[in-house]
DNA sequence: CCCTGCGTATGATTTAGATCAATCGATATA
DNA sequence: TATATCGATTGATCTAAATCATACGCAGGG
């Protein structure tokens, strides 16, 4: 699971420090040779495919990969991006639910699942944080089935360009200088739209004078106020 | 959370004896008095409103829960149906993250959260058990999630079927004969289309003879093999 | 430096599904 | 029994986004 771009990548965070510590080395160390390893995955090269036996988790160290399901035919819905500090391949099944893909030069942290297993025992509080962690997943995926199931194309590509900024701002990054790894039909499939329409909306954005293209990956928000509106009404405001 | 119409109802399952049983009995005694009720909710009788504190967690009786976000505007999105068995509203947050509403009248277990906190300290093995569902349900909102964004009206009223037939050979009943319990409207709040859609969709497929509707709420499905096909590409098989 | 290719952009056209509108049917109410 | 109400259905029309098609711009390789 990943925190992807979300509201809260605090509680994926809070995972992550078990991870690099020093329990999850002496646990690993228990074995005759070390098996937690860094890898390095090239863009477009696959982690795993939904269905694979699960056998690691993958903490992103830098880069950014995309987990989706993909239909017989070719069409995919990418379901989340998980980014430096977020981790991959809990699935807590044996086999993967998802397929994972590097959208660019990618370095994880790869450990295997006994360890997970072993770490979960070992000290109470990394399964707590592993529950808060999911469950926090969980409550992201469904802001996004909003998305997909009841936003326009306008409302869709400004409620993404805002979650950058707010994953941003909570790392202390720029609220408005947002860097978009992902290519254009990347977020496509994320958005549920096509290629065409997300290049549309950006240039529509543009010409509204909402934001800038400062490079094909970088975008600068000139009008908060009008990204928030165009993002449409506020979500758990319609209950009277 | 909610295992809903998934296809593992069994992860959910593994929770709530937990939760029915006599290790939270005793929890709650602990109290001066008990807790842990029973209540009864009328047809579109709300349980929390996403945003509220969460003071309780509902194992579902009888009946059937609708979860959903919504924006400012009215649209709304059905994240999840909770059938008997389910649980809902762990969020793992202080306040609920969608909003829960009875589509019928519905029996339930409440059970206050500070109990839910003594028993996971108390039973290791119930924290395990609510990862394990929460990480099922993750996966079962991410196959949502493809519907959402990547299948047609008709693929997603078929997948939807399919889930229902599915659930119900999972609990023993038949593969055929299903149970809706909720409203046209609320099928399309959950597959992001109108109603109109949905009910022009059941009509096609009665006419295409895959089903038969022997009343407003009972689906008979005659032919599988079609439904199937309807339902569009399987999952996973897109990646070579 | 000029290809070649990939990702992006933009224009023209089509279409699935939304919207608007009317009718129907079943249940509940006076 | 007549009537009101709510949900489902069906029809006519509209539109947002998909699809089809072309052109652009930039990066890497000969």
């Amino acid at each position: 699971m990943a925190t992807a771009l979300t509201s809260s990548p605090t509680a994926m965070m809070a995972v992550a420090p078990w991870l690099s510590g020093t329990s999850i080395e002496h646990i690993d160390s228990g074995h005759t040779m070390t098996c937690i390893t860094l890898r390095n995955y090239a863009e477009n090269e696959h982690l795993f495919l939904e269905g694979d036996i699960q056998t690691h988790i993958y903490l992103v160290i830098s880069g950014v990969i995309a987990l989706y399901k993909a239909l017989s035919d070719g069409r995919r819905q990418i379901c989340s991006f998980a980014y430096p500090g977020d981790i991959i391949g809990l699935d807590c099944i044996d086999s993967h639910v998802n397929s994972a893909e590097a959208l660019c030069k990618t370095r994880l942290r790869c450990i295997p699942v006994n360890a997970i297993e072993k770490l979960m025992r070992a000290e109470p509080g990394f399964g707590q944080a592993l529950l808060v962690a999911t469950a926090s997943e969980l409550a992201d995926t469904r802001e996004q089935m909003l998305s997909l199931g009841r936003k326009s194309a306008s409302e869709k590509l400004a409620s993404f360009l805002l979650r950058i900024s707010r994953r941003n701002a909570a790392f202390g990054g720029s609220e408005d200088m947002l860097a978009i790894p992902m290519k254009r039909c990347e977020i496509a499939d994320f958005l549920g739209l096509t290629t065409e329409t997300v290049s549309r909306t950006f240039t529509r954005f543009k010409t509204m004078n909402i934001i800038r293209l400062n490079s094909i990956s970088e975008v600068e928000i000139l009008d908060h106020e009008k990204l928030e509106s165009a993002a449409g009404g506020l979500s758990h405001c319609g209950v009277h």
